[in-house]
DNA sequence: AAACAGTTTAAACAAGCGTTTGAAATAACG
DNA sequence: CGTTATTTCAAACGCTTGTTTAAACTGTTT
């Protein structure tokens, strides 16, 4: 394997783990068995890494994800947001074909981005890859067309919280499952428990 | 004021703005116009001055807690999720009246907490003040007597990550706000679309 | 074989970190 | 007043961070 791809996968995982502010550049190289210098000479910097760890799932991912609406989003009758929801899981979990533990990893590294440095992963997001977050404001506004643009916002942020955190800690949680219910769990159950919640949280009646 | 304070307060508002990790002892005494050497001779370490300016918050908080929610649970007819939650809003309100956008920035400390330094601050709550926990369980558990415990646990989870993670970026959300759609959001306006989310989402149907 | 670009390497760099030190300044008390 | 404690201070400590350097090595091209 090249030394950039050692790199990125050694990077991915300890950037998923401890946050990229938490993984050193020698813990990094150390795990992936190649020199110190090699993330500059290859990236030019942490952050330029930063970037391509990101991005090496989204190109896999948006396409996906932007068909997976399309087609919601194309159906005669209007979705429910469950079935919105549900869209996500099938490219998702398809990260775990792409790569091992890929779909873990990914939304950990998700919600890393998203607390660790102040606003870069919105600016990622928005800039990079902007098609993926429109097709999903237009299926929420086909399920619930009451909702106004602005409640649309509020609650896409509190469903962005809700499953960036939750993945973010997602093995600490699968621990305590699993220690205190004696439940094996696994990503894709930890998804079918978000997806009802935040389907429903979208879907709260108005109040005024 | 007292060097002491004077270190909690900077301590606070840059622990809550950029993590824990994310600010150095420097900052922290040379915004609170003290000797850097301050901190380790009044609490010891940078750890504990972090526990220091958490307990801060939840020795003026969790008793108030424990209070309204108690007032909940002894009710004859069971409370709705809506009021369970709500229980939250006068308590957490309060520590504006202790200090000056103490609601904002101990929200913000409990984001940074749960995400910054993993399992730190779980421990933290749940060996320091166990009480709240165990009595929003059971306010939940009176609403929603249909949900296991172990539904529970995921739920209260995924609340937790709404809370905590809309909380640590509620600045940001509430500058778009205001730039996007004119309107100006205060931290009291963020908890009340907060509530009928997570409400909701506690309260999703349970599927087999 | 010689020259070349691409890559790897060990070593050093400057800057920042949390923490410690010992002397100076201040406060408290007999 | 003089004598303890307590608190402040500048300076340094040892360590880790991201990045750079220049030499060594690799494989290909002339």
């Amino acid at each position: 394997m090249s030394t950039k791809n050692k790199i990125l996968d050694a990077a991915e995982h300890l950037f998923a783990d401890k946050g990229f502010n938490g993984t050193s550049l020698r813990e990094i190289t150390s795990l992936a068995d190649v020199n110190l210098a090699a993330v500059n000479y290859h990236f030019g910097s942490k952050k330029e890494l930063i970037k391509a760890v990101m991005s090496r799932y989204m190109n896999e991912l948006s396409p996906r994800l932007e068909a997976s609406l399309t087609v919601i989003c194309q159906q005669e009758t209007p979705p429910s947001l469950v079935e919105v929801f549900s869209a996500f899981v099938e490219p998702l979990l398809s990260l775990n074909v792409f790569k091992e533990n890929g779909t873990s990893n990914f939304l950990q590294l998700l919600g890393r981005g998203y607390t660790d440095s102040q606003g870069f992963l919105r600016w990622f997001l928005t800039t990079q890859y902007p098609g993926v977050i429109e097709k999903f404001v237009v299926a929420v506004q086909r399920a619930y067309p009451e909702l106004s643009a602005e409640d649309i916002f509020w609650r896409l942020h509190l469903t962005m919280g809700t499953v960036v955190f939750t993945m973010s800690s997602s093995d600490a949680l699968m621990d305590i499952a699993q220690s205190d219910f004696g439940q094996q769990i696994d990503i894709s159950d930890v998804i079918n428990k978000v997806i009802p919640f935040v389907a429903a949280g979208v879907g709260a009646p108005l109040v005024h």
